[in-house]
DNA sequence: CTTGTCGAAATGTTCGACATATGCCAGCGT
DNA sequence: ACGCTGGCATATGTCGAACATTTCGACAAG
């Protein structure tokens, strides 16, 4: 009995500690993690439990494993990146190569504004309210820019707040799509620290983006979620100049 | 030696039967799948085995695990249907609500423009060779619309078309999203066989479509994608009006 | 009618053993 | 000396049985 202490306790995630350890560059694609036994002694576990938590790290194409010879870590453009789990991985670890997050976030920058017009036109009252209440905990803590009274981020808020407005789309693969976010959002966050920098002038911005899809004015939403994204790109020092679509508002702007 | 005529043979896979069944609409969601005991039995397989392709289930999204109760499918919006695996079901056993399929091809409608225009401006020359190469495919079996000479349905040369559009963007999340193109595509071609239809028409939409990428001309390229979608979109005798961005070609055209 | 307890049933975990695939290398033949 | 072949070591894949834990329902006491 002394060996635990609890013994009804969750056992410990070896695919959430391997994902650590991949993501924080430990391992790199091509080297192999250690072998089922060794993985075996060091988490107290079965070989049972280690391989059904392998097996997740195949699905989500991180690992690939060869048999009798060992499991070897892919390379980055292999990744799942549209996993869910992945994508959250992601936002806790940091990504293992600044290049897949510069590409996710070119990503966001080409279809967001689109995204937002989309929930411009099909927002009901219910999406309104899940965008408001993002939107009001991104402003209850101008002053605390760490934690809010709720015990949770700002950076959650903010995530909330983008990935209502990809749910108000009534798209299953937009809404899937929003977990894709996360990390980005996290990224601008913690790199540059907007909320800190001019915290006034972005929440005006993403409220002028909420009030254009609460009118139902789809082009004044695409041209408020462009506002948003080049405020928060500009104050990282991008350019949002590998983005094909994000100086797609010249076509916008002359309608 | 008479029980297994080749022992290196492949073990039947439980999570592509159990894919199959539930695709097909014989268990729906909120139902229960047999118990692992029982798919051992049917399967003449170990507990460990099937649990592990449960697992693949799992992360799918597509059935979720109670302890000490069964394995319940889940409703259709849970289902991860960014992952590759499960669009290959999709593909192979047409998805089991129609209204996934029309949000997926709404969603096509919504970016594959923006992703030919973006294709235009990044694709190399090996871009396009994957892209003639499909064409060719395409045009190859004007006569037999069923198989071509190389074993290869039509429909994977239109798949693989668009797919390298995806690809031509260099940009991950693009690339790993044209796994969702091929359930779409499938059903249109099985639906109201363009290309039985009138395959000259619609492939000279292709070609025009390709010839402005490897002009590097977006905007072409943005037109001509709309053309091949509302092309394949009318053959059905879809109206385009669920999809909000699809008549975004009022905005390109008056530049 | 509510509540507490027991028990059946199914999933979760553990252990030990064997089967199979992969890579390396020594041994053999040419 | 070179190349092929065979076997050996290693690690993953599969198997079988047992025990632990969770869930739900039945039943009886309050």
């Amino acid at each position: 009995m002394k060996s635990k202490q609890t013994p009804s306790r969750k056992r410990p995630s070896v695919a959430e500690a391997l994902a650590q350890e991949i993501f924080s560059g430990e391992y790199q694609p091509g080297d192999f993690v250690p072998r089922e036994i060794d993985l075996c002694a060091r988490f107290a576990l079965n070989r049972s439990a280690v391989r059904s938590d392998l097996r997740q790290l195949v699905d989500a194409g991180i690992i690939e494993r060869i048999s009798g010879h060992g499991s070897k870590v892919r390379e980055y453009p292999e990744w799942n990146i549209l996993d869910a789990q992945v994508t959250e991985w992601m936002t806790r670890y940091a990504a293992p190569n600044p290049g897949v997050q510069r590409e996710i976030l070119a990503f966001r920058l080409d279809v967001e504004p689109y995204v937002a017009m989309t929930a411009a036109k099909h927002a009901t009252a219910r999406d309104l309210v899940a965008i408001e209440e993002a939107f009001n905990g991104m402003g209850s803590d101008l002053d605390d820019p760490t934690v809010n009274r709720d015990g949770r981020l700002h950076s959650d808020y903010d995530i909330a707040f983008h990935v209502a407005i990809f749910k108000a789309t009534h798209n299953i693969v937009w809404s899937q799509l929003s977990h894709i976010l996360r990390p980005s959002i996290l990224l601008l966050i913690e790199t540059s620290n907007v909320s800190a920098s001019d915290p006034a002038e972005s929440l005006e911005r993403h409220r002028l983006l909420m009030e254009s899809i609460r009118a139902r004015r789809p082009r004044d939403a695409f041209r408020a979620s462009q506002a948003v994204l080049a405020g928060t790109a500009s104050a990282l020092g991008l350019e949002i100049p590998d983005t094909p679509l994000g100086h797609s508002a010249e076509l916008l702007s002359e309608t």
